[in-house]
DNA sequence: ACCTGAACACCGTTCAAGT
DNA sequence: ACCTGAACACCGTTCAAGT
């Protein structure tokens, strides 16, 4: 780990491996084409054969924190299943502060995205929701979620202590989780 | 509007109307103090007087966006009033699309933001909510309209029509408010 | 096919100098 | 007090060239 080949192995993973190490050590704005190269131990250019270019790279990283997580097993109550996904979600931002944020600035409806969005229909579904009212429930639900997540990596509420933001979260599923019971009984 | 005067005539509220004129024109990737001081006829330097480097350019022009709408007027039912500044909001974040998704990178303590947040807990008090549960509420409430309006403005709904979010915001209010009545009758 | 070297048009920011 | 000119250390990206 860290180490690098003498003849230098490069690919998109690599690329987006260590865009990513950047970012968490020293923000986003210290991912540059030269540093990544640099940590890669090559030539700036020789990225653009991996890359199309800069927002390809931090496309690239969205994905990455969008997949890292595990989804909850299908057989999970349904609540249990939100929750976890809630949870994990969080816990990607707050380990990836500096590029999470991103995630509220591109098109919901990429690859990665899409596997996080069919995990939260289904939840929904067997919630008991009308399969027409499911999407809305899931743009609103996944809205709040990333919105919370999103905020507090990027330091919105730095002045509140963690624990406060952890009862935050708390009081935010559970108010979620109301609104989907009241939707699934009418 | 438009004109720039002969013997260059610069302040703080210059060049964030630069700024933001030219956010809203051509995105803020276009916001460069290069560009912001050509649109005033001054070299780039001269910005520096004004203000004390881009970061806190891009801080004024938040501050902007959060100050350009009226309160709703204290004697409007609770309901009325979170609702108004909800559709405030919303409205800033499709006026201004470049700057808007900054809002949810800064802290929640700026001057503009405690004007904002001031209104919402008179109103949530005002419904009825104990004055311990009011700043959660606040944070949880404000964040979720914050983070639709952010959304919306950068894009990640637009494979959705217009018709649909509209809906989705609806919802979104509806739901906000359901939730702050169940607060209050707790 | 993959990487490099040299180059280009930009960035934000400094410093000393003008008025 | 306020603005300018020249300069610096960076950016992302291109193109032709190497292997």
């Amino acid at each position: 780990m860290g180490f690098v080949s003498r003849h230098a192995q490069i690919s998109r993973a690599a690329v987006l491996g260590a865009g990513l190490a950047i970012a968490d050590e020293k923000g986003l704005s210290a991912v540059t084409m030269q540093a990544v190269a640099g940590r890669l131990a090559v030539t700036p250019m020789a990225l653009y054969r991996h890359v199309t270019n800069k927002t390809d790279l931090l496309d690239g990283l969205v994905e990455l924190l969008l997949t890292e997580f595990p989804l909850p097993a299908a057989d999970l109550p349904w609540q249990e299943r939100l929750t976890r996904l809630a949870d994990s979600i969080r816990a990607s931002a707050n380990g990836h502060p500096g590029v999470f944020p991103l995630l509220l600035q591109r098109p919901a409806n990429t690859a990665a995205a899409l596997r996080v969005r069919d995990a939260v229909h289904l939840a929904l579904t067997d919630a008991g929701l009308d399969s027409e009212h499911v999407p809305r429930a899931e743009r609103l639900l996944s809205t709040a979620v990333l919105g919370f997540a999103a905020s507090e990596a990027a330091g919105r509420f730095a002045h509140h202590e963690r624990a406060v933001l952890d009862a935050d979260f708390t009081c935010l599923l559970q108010s979620l989780r109301l609104l989907v019971e009241a939707g699934a009984d009418r």
